[in-house]
DNA sequence: TTGGTTGTTATTAT
DNA sequence: AATAATAACAACCA
């Protein structure tokens, strides 16, 4: 699930669950998830700090304390939860932060692509965000352009890729394009200045109103209510969508309505 | 059993 | 050299 709504969705669960708040305990189920620290020097850092106030860059999640700082990825399946010590431990939580108000921050992925890392340091921090272009929800119109000039790919693949600006992936492309009315395959250089316009206002009205909800929503006026159906029709012409592979990952778009 | 998955990175190709 | 397109990664589901 985890793009930049999800993620801030999950930025906001950490404030509310941890700032402020001292680390009574690290456990971590499973290290597998942990990249650069070991399960012992992670709880040596970690127990006894609290948490500063968490922020986002992109799909990153940066949760700082007067110990170390906290980074997470969540990959495709990750997630984050505030629970009760008392809640039941799923079999996917890999590393768990008892906290002294009594909730658990829990760090939750079924499949282990991406993890936990952490950051001694503000140059550490962005060591790891270096290769991050600007947050797509900030970006201006001007920046937007200056990201997308001289790129010769795919406009789908350019705004996946998390250098050129960083917060999208594959379903919230094909949404923004499909709002804009621009076909995925069009080369991201090649877009008229009212294209790149469209393309930078759907982003941001579809960004916004997915973080207002917490996550991308399957909504029937949104294509990413019909993506998944078998004979998917397009919600604004009722035309047949297609539904190709570009740029590694399936694309769904309206051949009737982008262009 | 095969193919697919909303993410990133390393490798290969252009 | 810089960009772009693919394969690989881990674990699960249909």
């Amino acid at each position: 699930m985890p793009e930049l709504p999800d993620v801030e969705c999950f930025r906001r669960i950490m404030a509310d669950c941890a700032r402020d708040r001292i680390v009574e305990r690290v456990d971590v189920a499973d290290a597998g998830v942990l990249h650069g620290v070991s399960k012992q020097r992670l709880k040596r850092e970690l127990e006894g700090s609290r948490f500063g106030e968490p922020w986002r860059h992109g799909k990153w999640l940066i949760a700082p304390s007067d110990g170390t700082t906290v980074i997470l990825h969540f990959g495709m399946t990750g997630s984050l939860l505030c629970c009760s010590r008392d809640d039941p431990p799923e079999a996917h939580d890999r590393v768990i932060l008892t906290l002294g108000n009594g909730r658990q921050l829990r760090y939750r992925d079924q499949r282990k692509l991406q993890g936990l890392r952490v950051a001694g340091s503000d140059a550490a921090v962005e060591k790891i965000l270096a290769s991050q272009g600007p947050d797509a929800l900030t970006i201006s119109r001007s920046e937007f352009n200056t990201a997308l000039e001289g790129r010769r790919g795919r406009i789908k693949g350019v705004l996946m890729d998390q250098s050129v600006m960083a917060g999208l992936g594959n379903l919230l492309v094909d949404e923004i394009l499909w709002r804009a009315r621009v076909a995925p395959a069009r080369r991201a250089d090649g877009l008229a200045e009212h294209e790149r316009r469209d393309v930078h206002t759907a982003m941001g009205r579809v960004l916004r109103s997915a973080v207002r909800v917490g996550c991308v929503p399957a909504r029937r006026s949104w294509l990413t209510g019909h993506r998944d159906a078998p004979h998917p029709a397009c919600p604004r012409c009722g035309q047949p969508l297609r539904r190709d592979r570009m740029s590694g990952r399936t694309t769904v778009w309206c051949p009737h309505c982008q262009h």
